[in-house]
DNA sequence: ATGACAGGCGGGGCCTGA
């Protein structure tokens, strides 16, 4: 017996660029957690006060220019950032928090995996990420609490998962050695929380700005919230708020959200 | 094969993204 939770996900592709899109999208869909994802601005360049005006705590973990996450609560939140495992890794792709309702807590982390496009040093950091992910989300599977891992993956799992698979088999979002870590994850004791609630085709989160992709739905399925068994439990719906990528000047990813019961 | 878009930085185009 527990209120529901509403948990969504979204990279925002420059939460200023995107600021006003994400109030209306909050009024609209009415979460109780959002974790964000390609912030692109520093801790003190974000828009704290519009944001926490609308009713959410913030926590962010920021950085210039590119990358940086953040996660909005209207619950109270403990918040802390960064993934263990490297300590030369500046790279602001991480943040966690425990959030408190009446019936106990939930674990969230707001998680933006490198692409790994680019060249072989990319490709090596984006498993090595994986790898560091795979190892700290087995720690806190210990804790036996509900958790929720959500983000941009930048992993196609499955063919299912793009319109166009054959335009992908090149790409490091959907090379064998990444899907192979990504179901390494999932093993541990995961499941996807928009896999359980649907088998439809075309099930898409991202669209890519260029050569009308949006218009052909030409998309990829990259933004995942990944449940463990206590939040499995709890699964009551997910969607993915496709619509807002057809707003003047969205981003090209689109929030996904979940209701825990 | 390249670029098509978009954002940041910074005042040029270049880097990054997926």
């Amino acid at each position: 017996m527990g209120m529901t939770v509403r948990i969504a996900t979204w990279n925002v592709n420059s939460v200023r660029q995107r600021l006003e899109h994400l109030l209306t999208w909050l009024k609209e869909a009415e979460p109780d957690v959002v974790c964000l994802q390609e912030i692109k601005c520093l801790n003190e360049a974000f828009p704290r006060l519009e944001i926490e005006a609308a009713g959410y705590n913030v926590a962010v973990h920021g950085q210039k220019t590119f990358n940086g996450v953040a996660i909005l609560s209207r619950l109270p939140m403990e918040a802390q950032a960064g993934l263990p495992g490297d300590d030369e890794d500046t790279q602001a792709r991480y943040l966690e928090a425990v959030v408190s309702h009446d019936g106990g807590v939930v674990r969230v982390a707001s998680i933006y995996l490198p692409n790994g496009n680019g060249g072989p040093e990319k490709y090596a950091y984006k498993l090595a990420w994986m790898q560091r992910l795979r190892r700290h989300a087995a720690s806190l599977l210990q804790l036996e609490e509900p958790l929720v891992l959500a983000g941009d993956y930048n992993v196609i799992p499955e063919p299912r998962d793009a319109k166009t698979p054959a335009n992908w088999t090149q790409d490091a979002l959907f090379l064998p050695e990444t899907r192979t870590k990504y179901r390494k994850l999932i093993h541990l004791g995961f499941t996807d929380a928009v896999r359980a609630t649907t088998d439809a085709g075309d099930v898409f989160t991202f669209w890519d700005y260029t050569a009308g992709a949006w218009r052909r739905n030409e998309g990829i399925r990259i933004d995942h919230l990944l449940l463990s068994p206590q939040a499995a439990d709890r699964l009551r719906s997910a969607s993915i708020d496709s619509h807002v990528r057809g707003w003047d000047k969205p981003s090209d990813h689109v929030p996904v959200r979940i209701d825990l019961g």
